[in-house]
DNA sequence: TGTACATCAGTGAACGCGCGTTCACTGATGTAC
DNA sequence: TGTACATCAGTGAACGCGCGTTCACTGATGTAC
């Protein structure tokens, strides 16, 4: 057997990864999956798995890991891509929309994990969603578009838009991937939710 | 053995439901329980179960049912504590923060089931979601507080408004059942939400 | 550059166990006359 | 009110199967001298 044997350094940990990634991404849920079922979906054999991985839970904080790698991608684009500080909400959305649906299997994995088994996946997504409402936050004082507000408000504003972004994954996730008339209503409604929390930080007395 | 067999109509039935919801309680993905699990839990035969239920899907979808009427019941509670418009917010919050507690597997199971695997129970717990906000816009339909807001403007608000409060689910079942302080936070932060859409709400213009 | 050895990541066989599901049963309750 | 029968909801034994995990192994890669 010419190549049963390392290839490259990784190969059958991301095979792994990938293969739990692929059942989440076909409907199961993370929690229901088991060690051999992962090693079948990777086409390796089920001893491999604890080479890489002390268990299913040890697997999962690592795909949160790579979560965030993706995350931190679409933050970046979501930067490169939106100019005008008015297309910033409409931008915003469908670059997230549009990362929902390349890397599905991710999101769903995230909107599982938010009240799956494990505290530690559960805990290292909301310190992802943290992260990015905070990474938002500072965006938003660069643009100078939310001066009147405290820093508590400014937060708590850029809490909710994530949250709300956020709930938008199990309206995306339901939906037929290739339904596009369903996911430009989840993207326009999603869009009009973040307006309505805007109007409503232009109109908040901080301080009050 | 005087007492092995039938007692009450439906009294192994509810003790399996009880039990799936005991186990969510206690940390428990709905998607990894088994039936002999359940059974167990329970205290009854594996074989009791298929008297009832074909399986856990089908048992989730009647949690789903039960899960309506618990919903339902707070609801009219609300209506019936909540006098003055102005403290709306406040004590709406307070009531449902209070059920979560009181009813705490019930809500876990609806914050996993959102993202679950069963596509019905999906579908059955987002539709107790958007009656819950339909009866909203009602409410604030009956009471005048949003005449300047159009039909679908008032149901986008209401809707948001629902999400925020469910996705605060996630805060709650995070924390400690008794941690009072941290339940605080959680209570004040919901109620800012919710203001900060209200707010949002007041100054929109429908229809531009 | 070559040799010796440690480490690493793969393999297949084997284990005991708990799982979902079936079956034939039993006795209590409900119904017809 | 009493009897005969159907239905219902419980029971225990048994099945075959897939699970998580262990073990001793193998050969490729990395490291020291």
């Amino acid at each position: 057997m010419a190549e049963k044997q390392r290839r490259k350094p990784g190969e059958t940990r991301e095979k792994l990864m990938n293969a739990a990634l692929a059942l989440v991404g076909k409907g199961r849920h993370f929690a229901s999956l088991g060690i051999r079922e992962v090693t079948r979906q990777a086409g390796v054999v089920p001893t491999s798995f604890y080479r890489h991985f002390r268990n299913m839970d040890d697997l999962g904080l690592q795909l949160v890991d790579e979560l965030g790698l993706v995350l931190r991608r679409m933050m970046r684009e979501a930067r490169a891509n939106v100019l005008q500080a008015d297309k910033l909400i409409d931008e915003s959305v469908g670059i997230f929309i549009s990362h929902a649906r390349n890397k599905r299997s991710f999101f769903m994995f995230m909107a599982q994990g938010l009240a799956g088994e494990s505290r530690a996946v559960q805990e290292g997504i909301r310190s992802e969603m943290r992260y990015f409402a905070s990474e938002l936050a500072n965006d938003l004082r660069r643009l100078k578009v939310a001066d009147h507000l405290s820093d508590a408000d400014l937060d708590m504003t850029c809490d909710l838009v994530v949250r709300s972004v956020a709930f938008s994954l199990t309206d995306i996730l339901g939906i037929s991937p290739d339904d596009d008339y369903q996911e430009e209503q989840v993207r326009q409604r999603t869009a009009r939710f973040l307006q309505l929390i805007f109007v409503g930080a232009a109109n908040w007395k901080s301080q009050s």
